[in-house]
RNA sequence: GCCCAGAUGUUGGAAUUGGUAGACAAGCUGGCCUUAGAAGCCAGUGCCUUAGUGGCGUGAGGGUUCAAAUCCCUCUCUGGGCACCA
């Protein structure tokens, strides 16, 4: 018997799909639609290679959720856009010498027609491109927005500096502290940047995660992320100066072993109490500082460095007098760029002060007992107070709460809470991005560009390669940044700095339902009609920028009142990543598999049940193209199968089966484990066939509909051979399992002997132990074991096992 | 260093969440059919074995239990993320 032609099968449905509109919305269709589901998936990056088979295992798995859902009865709206901008595809451009205004269409219409190859059922009506005028117009438009809002700040902030190439390298192009490109030492520069302040969101992000439904391990990474501590300022005062140094410490109740003072290099107070004395060595330190780049400075095993100040403070429990030192470990970033030194109880400050040989004392003891050995390393177990004066004896919790209460009772101290998240800087000196919409104006300063003026079109530069100015290439185009003021009319130059591309993708999914509209960003009744997003799959790559800036973005639009929700995406799910000999597929590691001559061989249907039958979605798993011959062979029978399918009541046994396999397949497929639920198919399928016989139409229907979302084109072919007539996703609901038939009546238990596996029985549910155990003892290995000694025990579970204990 | 995930036949993986370990596939072996097979169909396939109605077996070691891949403790290895965050 021939077996199907999946090429001829699968072009004949993409192009029915495109003639007849089946997975396209018109806007009125967006608008009426009664039963709304947003299928969201992560857009890409366009690159010149092409999709590769990681791309298509994610887009495959979002697929078929999306269809599930359509199954379902949803209306489902699962558009796909472009992710174009950026320095990604601005050094492959400057790589290959090709103007990224030309390269990326290209790079557009070759991802296109892969995912069309592949069947996903994507809504081309409705796609963004970043790069597109009618697309970064609203990025502007957003970052205006939130300018308006006083969410947007400038201020400097250190680069990377490379002295040689004369430009700003991110911190990936740094290579052991050397230029990637030039191999010259790279240092920090501050320079002038746009900030987004995500911190003053710092903790509604944190509390927003106990209401979404997200994979634990994306809300565990966003937690880190933010990384909240709690803890106090503590003010030391400056021995013999009106001053006094302001710290941040989670470990209050460590104070009495505070032996020194670190600022950080930065530190206003470094300059204004550094002795005349010592002013040479903390200048000469500060500069050895800045001489570092922001990674080496960062770099967790490089031995401690730097200097006394030649000033002391006194600590305000002990009142003992304390040296300040400068140290480049202690960075002004974060907490209030100084610290409280306890070499006794941290690690970092017991390595500076073995260095400098600074006294280390010790302060909390596991039982209480403090020893009078010298310490040889930081203790920051828990314990309990010792050598702490009035303190002694007490809990670290409980001395955290006495210390902070007496400071706090003589004004030298408050209970603060601090995060680790940084304020967003948007600023980058590249050409591949949107303008940011701002220009200078000699009287009115930054000015934002009016809303009506945009889009600030990113000019077409010939040269658009960084160079020795340090500035954006923009700044090259004289006539481009001449421009004049909106608020005084007089002449003023614009901002050369585009926005990261992060901002692009901070807002992409609220423009997908609006694309229908030019005039503006987010139309009302779409975003109240398809957002939030019902679903969102993608890499676990972008669990903390990509999907924390969305959530900030969309917080701030709520609070602007532009949206009416704060959470952009109800449930996020991070697939698993496709690794080829256990290794992650990347350009680099020169391992792309490029997925077209696969599916030429095979078919599209093939490659996405093999892609899913490889392992639990989430959880991704090993490429290797041997076992595809298994899904394979599994669409020709089912082919088979139905082709030959009679008209004809089903076996009793068989229907039995089917609504199993309902109540399994519709479990598993919600859980995103889609291999089982195709292993769970392929069993089906086995008792179909069983010897051989011909299976009767009823029997194969719903198997049909659950192989739709995996195997979309030749699920079409099947149920129109069915003598369907519309699509089988307009047409095809979900089968529901009926309880009566899906139950199990009799089962093979085992049957143990002492917790040894020494037979089988045949039960129903309803057995009593006894007769469990009469039917046990009728078999004549298990009465052997059983006749060895007096039976102690019984243990029957009805369905599952007779454990008998025998002694 | 910290956090997360994981380790099951030759391979990918399954196991009703504590109840017959290895479902479903791949590979391999043998057979049928075929001019032919990277097609289809059938059978076998965890290891040991004195071949038993036997023993062992889910990274290693210990524990809890009638019963552990699953729970607890200790450790090893692999993948990923964060990293001088006071």
């Amino acid at each position: 018997m021939d077996t199907y032609s999946p090429t001829e099968v699968e072009v004949k449905w993409q192009n029915r799909w495109d003639e007849l509109g089946t997975n396209l919305f018109s806007r009125e269709d967006l608008a009426s639609a009664k039963n709304p589901y947003f299928n969201l998936m992560m857009f890409p990056y366009p690159s010149a290679e092409g999709l590769h088979v990681g791309n298509i295992y994610a887009y495959t798995g979002a697929d078929v959720w999306g269809r599930y859902q359509r199954l379902l009865g949803h209306d489902v709206f699962q558009p796909m856009g472009f992710d174009a901008f950026g320095i990604h595809s601005e050094n492959y451009a400057l790589k290959v010498g090709v103007n990224p205004n030309d390269l990326i269409p290209s790079n557009i219409s070759n991802f296109t027609r892969q995912l069309r190859r592949i069947g996903a059922m994507f809504d081309w009506n409705h796609t963004v491109d970043t790069t597109a005028p009618d697309y970064y117009r609203w990025t502007q438009w957003v970052f205006l927005k939130l300018f308006e809002a006083g969410l947007v700040e400038k201020r400097k902030a250190p680069v990377n500096w490379c002295p040689s190439c004369k430009t700003v390298v991110s911190n990936e192009q740094v290579i052991q502290g050397l230029c990637e490109r030039c191999d010259s030492a790279v240092e920090q520069r501050q320079i002038e940047q746009w900030f987004l302040k995500i911190t003053a969101y710092a903790q509604r992000l944190l509390d927003g995660i106990e209401r979404i439904d997200w994979s634990s391990r994306t809300l565990i990474a966003q937690n880190n992320w933010i990384g909240r501590s709690e803890g106090a300022d503590i003010d030391f005062p400056v021995v013999g100066r009106n001053e006094s140094i302001r710290v941040f410490t989670t470990r209050p109740d460590t104070i009495c072993g505070a032996t020194y003072m670190v600022l950080a290099p930065e530190h206003p107070l470094v300059d204004a109490l550094a002795h005349e004395d010592q002013r040479e060595a903390v200048d000469e330190y500060v500069e050895q500082t800045k001489q570092l780049d922001l990674k080496a400075r960062q770099y967790v095993d490089r031995p401690k460095t730097g200097t006394w100040i030649g000033a002391n403070c006194e600590n305000p429990i002990t009142g003992a007098e304390m040296p300040i030192w400068v140290s480049d470990y202690v960075l002004i970033e974060y907490g209030t760029g100084a610290i409280m030194a306890v070499p006794g109880h941290d690690e970092r400050d017991f390595e500076f002060a073995d260095t400098f040989d600074l006294p280390i004392k010790r302060v909390i003891a596991r039982n209480g007992a403090a020893n009078a050995e010298p310490m040889t390393e930081a203790y920051v177990s828990d314990g309990v107070l010792v050598n702490s004066g009035e303190f002694d004896g007490l809990t670290v919790a409980d001395g955290k709460r006495a210390i902070v209460e007496k400071l706090e009772a003589n004004s030298l101290a408050a209970g603060q809470v601090r995060y680790r998240l940084h304020d967003w800087c948007i600023s980058r000196q590249r050409y591949w991005g949107p303008p940011i919409p701002i220009v200078y104006c000699d009287e009115c300063g930054a000015v934002p560009v009016p809303e009506s003026d945009l889009p600030v079109l990113l000019p077409k530069l010939e040269q658009f390669k960084p160079d020795d100015s340090g500035e954006s290439p923009l700044a090259r185009d004289k006539d481009w940044c001449t421009t004049e003021c909106p608020k005084c009319g007089g002449s003023a130059t614009r901002e050369t700095d585009v926005s990261d591309t992060f901002l692009d993708s901070a807002w992409y999914f609220m423009r997908y339902p609006c694309t229908d509209s030019d005039d503006v960003a987010l139309d009302s009744e779409m975003i109240q009609k398809w957002l939030p997003v019902d679903s969102y799959i993608g890499g676990h790559e972008h669990a903390v920028l990509h999907l924390l800036y969305a959530r900030f973005v969309t917080m701030a639009f709520n609070d602007i009142g532009i949206l009416d929700f704060g959470e952009p995406f109800e449930k996020f799910r991070a697939h698993g990543i496709l690794t080829k000999d256990g290794r992650k597929i990347s350009k680099s590691r020169g391992n792309i598999i490029v997925p077209d001559d696969l599916i030429a061989e095979w078919g599209a249907d093939t490659v996405r049940l093999y892609l899913m039958f490889l392992g639990p979605f989430e959880q991704g798993g090993d490429y290797s193209e041997t076992g595809i011959r298994g899904p394979a062979s599994f669409l020709d029978r089912i082919a088979l199968s139905v082709s030959e399918a009679i008209e004809g009541e089903a076996d009793e046994q068989v229907l039995k089966a089917m609504h199993r396999t309902i109540d399994k397949v519709s479990n598993d497929i919600a859980q995103l484990k889609y291999n089982t639920v195709i292993s769970a198919l392929m069993e089906y399928l086995n008792v179909v066939r069983e010897g051989g016989r011909s299976c009767v139409k009823q029997e194969v229907e719903p198997l049909v509909v659950m192989l739709a979302p995996f195997a979309p084109h030749l699920a079409e072919e099947l149920w129109e051979s069915l003598g369907h007539e519309t699509s089988i996703f307009d047409s095809g609901r979900w089968p529901e399992a009926d309880p009566e038939l899906a139950k199990v009546e009799t089962f093979d238990i085992g049957v143990q002997v002492n917790g040894k596996l020494r037979g089988s029985i045949s039960v129903t549910v309803d057995s009593t132990e006894e007769e469990a155990l009469a039917l046990a003892r009728s078999d004549e290995r298990v009465a052997t074991y059983l006749d060895a000694g007096d039976v102690r025990k019984t243990i029957y579970v009805p369905g599952r096992i007779l454990n008998v204990v025998v002694k």
